[in-house]
DNA sequence: GCCAAAGTTAGGTAACTCACTCAACTTTGG
DNA sequence: CCAAAGTTGAGTGAGTTACCTAACTTTGGC
């Protein structure tokens, strides 16, 4: 599936506000560019739409910046990709034609695949994993 | 997932070759471009890429026509794909910013599950179902 | 051996999208 | 009040998409 650059700059942009979270920091535009290798002008654009759609929050002014609005695992990728590229997930086939209707059919059946694995995938899961209880015998 | 018009064209197509699947007629570009509502110049191209890819098999001259290459339950809507708009499948993410690797994984996670249900799905599924075995009492 | 019917190939293009950039503005804390 | 932050809107070059056009080649039938 051919996803935008601009679907995994916002992925990694979410997963580095991950590792804010729990924190009180908030994070900048600039420190966010800079960890994960996003054009921070571009930037910009993704958290302002990331805003407007409820996933992140933030804050103007001196000491401000943003942060997770939910729980890294009460968002998922679906979400996401919801919100920055809506297209994605909306735009369904034509009927046009003889075939239309079947082929619409089919490749509605492998949309809802792609849709119901990223629904299973959270934020979370783009963070690094905390190392589990150890045992020691 | 983002797919482009021409998948959808090739797809209608392939399923109006199946109907002539087990005859010995073979299509022409214009029947075919009428039945499925496919623009007749653009579905040249596209017919040059499925023969190209091995999907159909085409003759010249009068009497000319095309023909899918195989049993319909034998193309997969995966094959088309990786003939018609092989970007689909083959655009990894990238592993760049600290979070690269993480997003990349769940991305691909995705991708594969994307990938195997359209493995899943055949020319022959595109096609009208016949009437099963009919039992009179 | 022509010729008409078919597929083949190459090239062009208008409109659109993507991945940015730039500049002006607003808010907030000290 | 001013500097540090986010906010907003507009612009843009490169590339892609969905076509169109025209010249070419092959084949079968008369």
């Amino acid at each position: 599936m051919k996803l935008s650059l601009k679907v995994e700059y916002a992925l990694r942009v979410l997963a580095q506000l991950g590792r804010y979270h729990g924190s009180t920091k908030l994070a900048h535009i600039e420190d966010l560019a800079e960890a994960e290798e996003v054009p921070s002008n571009y930037l910009v654009q993704i958290l302002n739409e990331l805003r407007n759609g409820g996933v992140i929050n933030s804050r103007r002014g001196k000491q401000g910046g943003y942060a997770l609005a939910k729980e890294p695992e009460g968002i998922s990728l679906f979400d996401v990709m919801m919100v920055i590229d809506p297209g994605l997930f909306s735009n369904s086939p034509s009927r046009a034609g003889q075939s239309g209707p079947l082929v619409a059919e089919s490749l509605n059946k492998i949309g809802a695949a792609f849709e119901a694995r990223a629904k299973e995938i959270s934020i979370r899961d783009l963070m690094p994993r905390d190392a589990g209880p150890m045992y020691y015998i």
